[in-house]
DNA sequence: CTGTTAGCGCTTTCAT
DNA sequence: ATGAAAGCGCTAACAG
C-alpha cells in the first residue's frame, strides 16, 4: 500500500495524495477529500522509513534511562511517551543498568537509528563521553535529572530540598541524622543530595554520617547491620535521610528487621516521590521530584528546538520545583530516656 | 556522512562498503580492513531508514503495554529492551493507560513506523479490535500476559495459581476469603483471576465474595469502608486475595486504616510479584509471575519467527511457570473467639 | 571478488 | 492547484 496506489486510485499524482497528508491547504477541498477517502478505504498509511529518507527527519526521539525497574525512570519514561506521542513522535528507549559504557552504546545506536534528538540520564554529568559525543555528532540532547552547566537540563535542585530536610528533622528534634547513598562515586545526583545534607548538618551544627549501601543488592542487609550495631551506642541515629525512595523503603524494612519502629523509633525520609510511597504504611515521607513533568518537559525543549531549528543549549535548562510530601515516616524525636520513662511508662513494665 | 563518501574514500565502490556491512566474508580482507578503517575514520554510520526502506525490516519492534506506572510492565519493558537490543532490535513502546481506543492508535502508529513486529498487551484479547486488525495485516505479533486459543501469547495460567492460593489460605483455617478486583469487565486477566478463586472456594466449599474497585483511584478507600463495614459482620473476611500487588498493597494500607493488622487480623495475597513487594514490611505474600522473562520470551518469539520468516501462530504460545512467593502479609487464621479469648487475654484486659 | 544499475516510498522543486 | 521528475542512502541482482 504505497502513495502511488492511492493516486492512481484517486486518479490524482503522487504528489498531491502527498499534499493532502503534509500541507491538506494546498489542495482543492474536493481533491483532498476525494484523496482522503480513498487513502482511508485502501487502509494507506505513509512509509515512515521512505518519508524520513526524503526529509531527514525521523520523527523519533531518543530516550536512554538507567533502568525502568526504578519507578522514578519509569514514572519520567511514561511523561516522556504521553507528550511525544503528543508531538506526534515517537520514542526509542534503551537502558544503561548504570552502566557506563551502556550510555555510549546506547546512544551511538540511537544516532545510527537517526532519532531527531536525545534524552538522556547519565550517571555523571562532568564525566560522561556520551555528551562530548552528542555535541560533535550535533544531535540535539537535552539532560534529565542531571545537573550541568554545560549541557541543556530538566532537573531539580535536590541539594537544597535535602538540606531543607534535614533542618525539618533537626527542628523535630532529631540530632542524630544518618544519610544512606548508594554508591556516591557513580552518580552526580547521590553526590548533590549528599552535599544538601552536609550543609544541613552543618548549619545545625550535627555531626554528618554517612551509610553508603550496594544500591541494587545487599542494601537492607547492610543498612540492617549498621543500624543493630548503632544501637548501643550514644549517636545512634534517631533519622536517616535516604539518597532515594528505594533506599528509604528498604531502610524501613532494615529498621523493622532490627526491631525498630518507624517512625516511633527512627524517621526515615526519602527523596524521588514515587508513586507507590503513598500507598505504603508508613507512607514514606519523601521529597517529590515531579518525573513525569521532568519527561514532559524535556519533550517539549525537544520538539520546539526541533520545530525551530533552534540549536539547544544550557540556557535552555530548566530547574523544576521540589515539594517534600508529608508521609508518617518522619516523627519527633523520642526526648531523652528520662522523660521517655514518665511518657511511656507501660514500656517499662510490659 | 554517506556510504558514497567512505566508497570515495577507500576508492571503492559504495556495493562494497555496504557489504562490509551487511556480509563482510563476501569481501577480500584487504579490502574489508581498509573499508572499515576509512568508516570508522569517518565516523560512518549506516542510515538506518535507507536501509529499512531498501530491505523493507526496520530492525524495530513495537510495543504496546497498559501503562509503565504498574511495575509489573516496567519490568516486562525490561526484559524486551534487554532480548531486543541483544538480538539487535530496537524498540518503540506506547501506552495506552488501560484505554482501548489506544490500543488500536498505538498499532497503526507502530505499523505505520514499519516495526517488524508488535508485542502487544490488551485488555481483553477475546474483543480486542487491534488483534484482527495485526492479523490481517500481516504483521507477526505476539500477546503477552493476554491468553487466547486462536493467538501466539506468551502468558501465565494465573487461574490456577489462585486456586491453588485458595486452597492455601483454605489450610491455613481461612473460611471467610474475600477477592478484591479492579473492574473486571476491562480486563480478561482480572476475569481469569477470579475465576480460579471461584473455583478454589468452591472446592473449599466456601461462599465466595468480590469486591470491585476502581483500580486507579480510591481503591484503598473504598477497601477501607468494605472491611471498616463488615467487621460487625460474622463473615468478615479474615483474608483477602488481591487481583494484583498494587491492589494488595492498598489493601494492606485500607487495613491499616481502620485498625487491622496484617497479618495477623487479615492476610493479604497479591499476583505479579513485582519486585518491590518484596521490600516491603510486611513482605507480601504472592504469586509471581516472570514479567521479566515474559518480555524475553516474546522477543525471542518475534525475533526467530523474523529470522525465519515463518509466520507465528497460537501454536507458538508458551505458558511460563508461576510460582508462590511466601512473605509475611499472609498467616493462619484466628481461631474462634472463645479459643481466641485464652490465647491472647491480655488483649482482654486491655 | 567487485562494480554497475535499479529501485525501495516519499517529498519537493520546478513547470504548467 | 496539480503533475513530472529527481533523488534521499542504501541493498541486491546481475555482470564482469
Amino acid at each position: 500500500m504505497t502513495i502511488r496506489d492511492v493516486s492512481k486510485e484517486a486518479g490524482v499524482s503522487a504528489a498531491t495524495v502527498s499534499r493532502v497528508f503534509n500541507a491538506p491547504d494546498t489542495v482543492r477541498p474536493e481533491l483532498r477529500e476525494r484523496v482522503q477517502r480513498v487513502a482511508a478505504a485502501l487502509g494507506y498509511r505513509p512509509n515512515v522509513s521512505a518519508r524520513s529518507l526524503r526529509t531527514q527527519r525521523s520523527r523519533a526521539l531518543g530516550v536512554v534511562l538507567p533502568t525502568l525497574l526504578n519507578p522514578v525512570f519509569a514514572e519520567c519514561l511514561q511523561g516522556i511517551a504521553q507528550a511525544a506521542s503528543a508531538a506526534g513522535y515517537s520514542i526509542v528507549p534503551f537502558t544503561t543498568d548504570y552502566k557506563l559504557a551502556h550510555e555510549d552504546h546506547a546512544a551511538n545506536l540511537l544516532l545510527a537509528r537517526g532519532v531527531d534528538a536525545l534524552i538522556v540520564c547519565v550517571a555523571n554529568a562532568a564525566r560522561s563521553k556520551v555528551l562530548t559525543r552528542l555535541r560533535s555528532a550535533k544531535a540535539p540532547y537535552v539532560l534529565v535529572y542531571n545537573r550541568h552547566a554545560r549541557h541543556p537540563c530538566v532537573s531539580v535542585d535536590g541539594r537544597t530540598a535535602v538540606t531543607s530536610l534535614v533542618a525539618r528533622l533537626h527542628a523535630l528534634g532529631h540530632r542524630h541524622i544518618l544519610m544512606v547513598s548508594g554508591a556516591m562515586a557513580s552518580s552526580d545526583r547521590a553526590q548533590q543530595r549528599h552535599k544538601g545534607y552536609l550543609e544541613g548538618m552543618a548549619a545545625a551544627d550535627l555531626k554528618p554520617q554517612l551509610l553508603e549501601v550496594p544500591f541494587m543488592d545487599g542494601a537492607t542487609e547492610r543498612m540492617a547491620e549498621f543500624l543493630a550495631a548503632s544501637q548501643v551506642l550514644p549517636q545512634a541515629p534517631t533519622a536517616v535521610v535516604c539518597s532515594n525512595d528505594l533506599l528509604a523503603i528498604r531502610c524501613m524494612r532494615a529498621a523493622h528487621l532490627v526491631g525498630l519502629r518507624v517512625p516511633e523509633d527512627l524517621s526515615v525520609a526519602g527523596f524521588d516521590g514515587i508513586g507507590l510511597g503513598e500507598e505504603l504504611t508508613p507512607a514514606l515521607s519523601t521529597i517529590v521530584q515531579p518525573s513525569t513533568e521532568i519527561g514532559r518537559r524535556s519533550v517539549e525543549l525537544l520538539v520546539q528546538a526541533l520545530a525551530g531549528a533552534v540549536p539547544l543549549g544550557p540556557h535552555n535548562s530548566v530547574t523544576l520545583d521540589l515539594h517534600f510530601r508529608e508521609g508518617e515516616s518522619i516523627a519527633a524525636a523520642r526526648t531523652t530516656s528520662l522523660v521517655c520513662s514518665y511518657s511511656q511508662p507501660q514500656r517499662i513494665t510490659s
